[in-house]
DNA sequence: TTCCCTATTGAGAAGCGCTATCATCGAAAC
DNA sequence: GTTTCGATGATAGCGCTTCTCAATAGGGAA
């Protein structure tokens, strides 16, 4: 399986669940989950707004807003708070391809990073909190290469 | 050792880190770092002004702010972005008590917990990743036993 | 096809957390 | 006591996000 048929599935998901529920299918939304379903790593509200425009196809920040929140709440976005006051969103794919980020603070590049034995740990733990836990963030801060030299 | 005498501990040692660094001491950031110091868990900046307001110790809300950034800046606080849109920070403590958080989605209530396995399982990721990694942040989000029922 | 209902959209206003500015205060060195 | 300069607090400003509301357009009914 190639990333872009898993990407372009993730779009299709995306759109036939919201289908089903009885949305209609607008342009502006349809225009934001297309280019979400492209990206690698995760992208700010503005990131979106910026890109859809140069793209020629411009939708108004508040409808990038509004489907990045309602994706989120639908469970087909995940929500990524790396602290520089601006949330980021990415894809959320079923049942795989699940990581985390790696933030360096000198330079702001984020980058991502997947470990099977932490999220073993990561499990653990959640079945010992009382807590039903519907996911969990993981963010390490540091230097990268780069700036270290 | 009593959780109080760490707690207290940590304002002395803050507050003499600051003096030793010629800082002067003045009566806002004082009052913002005992108060911290008397927090088992992550406090807003908003809290904090609240508090001290109403234990009629008033602190400028900048005072607030310029207090947190400094000591953060210095390693005495940890910044905690629990994704509502508003920066928590707590005492960190020199080489133990190290905890990570869980959040209520449905009632926004915040409780501490701590894993050494999870603990270790980080330390081995940040060891692989290239990073000169400073810290980590894990939160797990889920449905307290309150709301659950 | 045409009509109608209403979800969707976009521009701009408003809200909110946080930072910057600046005049004033006061700690501490002399 | 005098001087110096960091600390303080009120408030203006900024950036991200949400709210408001009128215009648009999807899609089922007639």
């Amino acid at each position: 399986m190639t990333g872009l048929s898993l990407h372009s599935h993730w779009a299709e998901e995306t759109l036939a669940s919201l289908r089903q529920k009885g949305h209609r299918s607008g342009g502006a939304r349809h225009a934001v989950i297309e280019l979400l379903s492209r990206q690698s790593c995760c992208l700010t509200a503005q990131e979106i707004f910026d890109r859809l425009r140069a793209a020629d196809s411009p939708v108004g920040l508040a409808s990038v807003y509004r489907t990045l929140d309602q994706l989120s709440k639908e469970g087909f976005l995940q929500k990524i708070d790396l602290g520089a006051g601006t949330t980021r969103y990415e894809p959320l794919h079923r049942g795989g391809e699940h990581h985390h980020h790696l933030v360096c603070d000198t330079c702001g590049k984020v980058e991502a990073f997947s470990d099977e034995r932490l999220e073993q740990a990561l499990h653990r733990v959640e079945q010992q909190t009382g807590y039903s836990v519907a996911g969990h963030d993981v963010i390490l801060r540091g230097t990268c290469r780069d700036c270290a030299s």
